[in-house]
DNA sequence: CATATTTTGTACTGATCCGCATATAATTAG
DNA sequence: CTAATTATATGCGGATCAGTACAAAATATG
């Protein structure tokens, strides 16, 4: 928006850094330690930024962990939704979400960081209001791009109509919170992969029965 | 083991605190707002004591976190075994192991807390090997309790022999794990239980296809 | 070129952090 | 009753915390 590389040039000194970069960084160093135990001086030193940039951009600490949490659910939600755009068979779309979770979960610097919003916001939650609501909501939006992928599922006849959507939705979710558990506790590959094919296979087998 | 009410009484000044009781104060406060933002002078508050006390009866802030982790534990492992040792079909068992899931999550002074190792172990396992190990030992004694829970209604004939009986039991697992994020995230109790439910049934239906 | 405006860089502040030094209190051993 | 031992109580100290004041740098405007 108002980066560095955008046209729109005001009258001072032009910003030296991308807004976007700034907050991935940002997004990294909460990510790796979590929201209380990372510093200021953290931050200065992941983003490259000075403190008094960092603060004139984006306001305090708080505040710039918000953005940076906005950030990490836009590109969630953009990713979730292209994935699960795709055409192809309910049990493949599940495959490839849980392969997806499996690796980005598993990523990181300095070790398997899991997921942004569990690793940073669940802590946080209880004594700050805002995080919790916008907790929440980062869930309440994943279950909403699940239930818009089970009802297409169910439209093609994938799912009978008596199939209980909207806790598939919330299963889903579950089941990456608590792959993301599994994975910041050190957790391998396989046994990620095993608990999203586990979830997969009950949800297709428990709505296989009636054949008629 | 070494509290004031027990009998072994050494040489010097008694001490006037109980060692279990404490240790579970300092769980709350943790669990409240996790290791990092948990400061030594809300230790003291939490527990009564003062400074140097907790310091020659736990060690570090470190050492006293662990400690509460391992009471934390064994609390849950006790309360698990004797709530699946019950005799009742598996479905009815899942169903008490969500119920009182979804009552401890939502429990709490400041508001829901959710799981106490989700609240404050996840965030400090990159960081912290020691945690990392210690939450990693965690789940696994969970799947532990699980598989076996499962493995007896195998043997009464309620899953199929064939049935992944492994994976059921780290779904479990997840499934807490991921209902204990909503908690903290402030979801009512419903959703919880609905949760609860949905995998239980889901793990039913998926082996009751087979009766011959 | 001079001035206004915005960003950057350095350094600082008061608060809070964790851990400990020192002194007092309470108990047992002799 | 005296000495040894352990626990409690007060308060300190260096390090780190989040946030900001102030000056230098870099651009646009006129």
């Amino acid at each position: 928006m108002d980066d560095v590389s955008n046209t729109k040039r005001g009258r001072g000194r032009p910003r030296a850094f991308d807004t976007q970069n700034v907050l991935s960084r940002a997004q990294d160093a909460f990510w790796n330690g979590g929201y209380a135990a990372t510093s200021l001086d953290n931050l200065v030193i992941a983003t490259g930024l000075n403190r008094p940039s960092l603060y004139s951009a984006f306001g305090d600490k708080h505040a710039l962990y918000m953005a940076a949490f906005t950030k990490a659910l836009q590109d969630t939600v953009a990713t979730l939704s292209d994935l699960l755009s795709i055409d192809e068979p309910l049990q493949q779309a599940l495959m490839r979400l849980f392969a997806l979770a499996t690796d980005t979960y598993r990523t990181g610097e300095t070790g398997q960081r899991g997921c942004f919003f569990i690793s940073t916001a669940v802590v946080e939650a209880v004594g700050d209001a805002e995080i919790r609501e916008s907790l929440r909501l980062a869930l309440d939006e994943m279950d909403r791009l699940f239930e818009d992928r089970f009802l297409r599922a169910q439209r093609v006849g994938e799912l009978p109509t008596e199939a209980d959507i909207p806790i598939y939705a919330k299963l889903t979710t579950a089941m990456l919170n608590g792959m993301a558990v599994r994975a910041r506790a050190g957790a391998d590959a396989q046994t990620l992969t095993r608990m999203g094919r586990g979830l997969t296979t009950l949800i297709l087998d428990a709505n296989a029965r009636q054949n008629d």
